[in-house]
DNA sequence: TGCTCTATGCTCACAGCGAGCATAAACTGG
DNA sequence: CCAGTTTATGCTCGCTGTGAGCATAGAGCA
């Protein structure tokens, strides 16, 4: 690592990524676009360079991370440089599965543990939790990296994996995607660890990976991503930017839910987001197939007078 | 805008900025360092490469943007590329004023109406609000850029203004130290909004600048660390890296009122340290110079398996 | 009509937090 | 030694937010 000091002029290759996310029939879907582009995006000019991969207008926009890990790019080796990828977050509205070509993907095809609106998904307890404790038996109880700092609780594997996927009495923190999904890296438990490490495809009696593989490092921006929407949507009203104008209070509450991976309490999360002022009713009710019709409503500006950090608020421990 | 499909190999020279916080005497500090260097940087590298340059050892180190505006740098007009800078945030213990050559700054000279500890700091009544409101009456009041978000509250000048600075009978946000900073240089309020704009220095009869200025776009870095560190306060235990091992219940105060800008209630401050398991007593007592002597606490690493976002949780409108 | 389904209203209990009163333990100058 | 000052610490009151559940309303269907 003497290289801390090297110039690094010429020696970057950068890019862009964009992930892109929406719910749709109650699920969270993910569209990934990478490319070269200029270095400015969060403005205009981004918009317009998804617009013109994917035909789509963008509404809420951010700036999610910026990714330069050696080793995450193949075209490092071949071009003899790091390649970083300064990564957007984009939410569009709920629309059509195939949109000029694009292809959309169940984010929890990608990342199946993190769906907890069924109650803890099988694979948690069946794959994860013993291959887990496999792993932090193996790998000893040192803690790892930087004991330095204070945050990354713990330090050592086992109290890492415990904290991060809610073990033993631990809540379950639905924020913590990235810190799940880099735990099962390190572990071996998803499919880019081994190809990132060189090794063959795995046969039969090999462990079972984990949710699809993305290519490069597309699941941990994913991850990232997820884990950042999550968040914001305790403080910030994005789920609007997700739903169409007007909509039922069930709407709203499966599309935070679909985000979440958590099930809420229903007549909870109504006096929320009405008392919370995030809200107004317009009066119309919807059509609904079956049960009681009802009414629809819209997304209330001047909360973002009232309150300084108006959002849905998730339960602390999805358990 | 065209631009946006220019490939960007070759065309992008990217450096890092470490933002390196202290709290000392009672004020916040803030080291800038920036300067070409590997692309990894969130790890040991990282440490190294302040390490080398300002011969201190970092605590937490996260990532915190990336810096990319067009013209946020001159060498772009001398090397006919985009400088982006990727900028880290860094916290180090209280420690000597002058370490190894590196100067620290006072973080409220360079952004004085974030300092609330006083109470509401006169610049605001006396010189920003009645700018601003200048401002946006000369602005007009059709909202800004991106209607299409509805997350940036309002997007009328007036409205992004009150919201952002309290104005009325709003609460003030110490997080958006970002969305403050970036209207007062919209506004042409910061020097460096002048300076960017190419205009001479303003002679005696001009509007006074707000704080001191910084280099290149330093100060909106310094903001956006700010706000970042501001944000998690509350639900990360970060304060703890900028404190001695053992600490008074007073001196964990003050240092979190340094950073956030805001004086706390005492007794309810202790109470929610001490009944959110952040911290433990050590028995043993400090000698102070005036008053009944404290007691001094450490940081309670239990708390990091006991609740999924462990802070100190500021008030929501600090007036 | 009774059943199912979804929407909506309301209550209870408890935790968290803002505000303030009160006391404890050191030092100071008379 | 006492009164006054200063800082630390303990405790209470009241409001709000939130978790959990009971109950009712309104629509379609057998």
């Amino acid at each position: 690592m003497e290289a801390a000091t090297t110039p690094a002029l010429g020696e970057v290759t950068v890019d862009l990524a964009a992930v892109i996310l929406a719910v749709t029939e109650g699920s969270p879907r993910v569209l990934t676009v990478q490319g070269e582009a200029d270095a400015e995006w969060a403005g205009e000019a981004g918009r317009r360079w998804v617009a013109e991969r994917t035909g789509m207008q963008l509404g809420y926009v951010e700036q999610l991370y910026t990714f330069g890990d050696a080793g995450r790019d193949p075209r490092e080796r071949a071009a003899g440089a790091r390649v970083l990828s300064v990564a957007y977050l984009a939410l569009v509205r709920e629309q059509a599965f195939e949109a000029a070509g694009a292809t959309w993907r169940d984010v929890y095809e990608l990342l199946p543990w993190e769906d907890r609106r069924g109650g803890e998904p099988e694979v948690l307890a069946q794959a994860i939790e013993p291959a887990l404790s496999r792993w932090w038996l193996a790998a000893g109880d040192e803690p790892t990296a930087s004991t330095t700092t204070l945050d990354t609780a713990g330090g050592s594997p086992r109290e890492r994996a415990e904290v991060a996927f809610g073990l033993g009495d631990l809540g379950w923190d639905s924020q913590r995607v990235l810190e799940r999904y880099e735990l099962l890296y390190e572990a071996g438990l998803v499919g880019e660890a081994g190809r990132d490490a060189g090794e063959p495809e795995r046969g039969g009696h090999a462990q079972a990976r984990l949710g699809k593989a993305m290519a490069l490092d597309h699941r941990r921006i994913l991850a990232t991503a997820l884990g950042r929407v999550r968040g914001k949507l305790s403080y910030r009203p994005v789920v609007f930017e997700l739903l169409p104008e007007q909509f039922t209070l069930s709407a709203l509450q499966r599309v935070v839910e679909a985000l979440a991976g958590l099930r809420l309490h229903k007549q909870n999360f109504r006096r929320l987001v009405d008392r919370a002022g995030l809200v107004e009713p317009t009066g119309v009710q919807a059509h609904t197939a079956r049960g009681r019709p009802a009414e629809l409503f819209c997304f209330r500006r001047e909360v973002l007078r009232e309150r300084p950090a108006p959002g849905v608020g998730l339960p602390r421990s999805g358990r």
